[in-house]
DNA sequence: TTTAGTAGTCATAAAAAAGTGACTTATTGG
DNA sequence: CCAATAAGTCACTTTTTTATGACTACTAAA
């Protein structure tokens, strides 16, 4: 039997864990993005008005980090680099996708 | 017919929107409290170890201006004061809940 | 009316996050 | 080798969040 213990005092429970890990000006727009598919550098500073290079930088290299994004160098014509969600970012698609028709 | 489009440029969506609302170094966690049940402030100082009144107070005010949270004034005792999750607060519970059991 | 307990605010300081503009690295194609 | 394009980094500034310690407001009970 599994017994389901309270939380204590400092142990983190997992779903506090994802919102910190999510938490931050432009992290929930770009795992937003990331939702509806991949993301070149580039692009995602074009779609985020406001948002800026070493910030996106520093955002997207957290949510590595994290284990929520993977980076994937694609060698073509110009060089470019695509983000996508990891198998287990892919785990919060649906709790993502019901937020959106919760209100 | 419900027609169901993506959503444009900057029309915030609101899964989006909720992650916003729970950034912050001490918001998850006050997020995961409520979800237990009602806080009283220095209750909350005590559990959360790190944070501060002022800190709290500020998440507190926010949360309760973005309608997540609903503050109630006991006339008691030693009077104190009681944050509950709003009924919109407590439609996010079933959602916290299942990301317990993620990964 | 004084005191004890709770829940704050205020002015300010420190720390963390985000923003800027110039510069760098890597790759492909000519 | 050279240019063009994408994706950054670097040193630094500005803005936003958090933290500190002293102080205030409210209520109930003595």
């Amino acid at each position: 039997m599994t017994t389901k213990r309270a939380m204590g005092k400092n142990e983190t429970c997992p779903a506090q864990a994802i919102l910190k890990q999510l938490s931050g000006k432009w992290k929930p727009e770009i795992f937003r993005l990331a939702v509806d598919g991949s993301l070149r550098f580039n692009s995602l500073l074009r779609q985020i008005e406001g948002a800026n290079r070493q910030t996106l930088s520093v955002a997207l290299r957290e949510l590595e980090e994290v284990g929520l994004l993977q980076k994937v160098v694609i060698k073509e014509k110009p060089l470019h680099i695509e983000y996508y969600l990891t198998e287990n970012g892919k785990t919060l698609i649906p709790f993502f996708k019901q937020l959106e028709n919760l209100k």
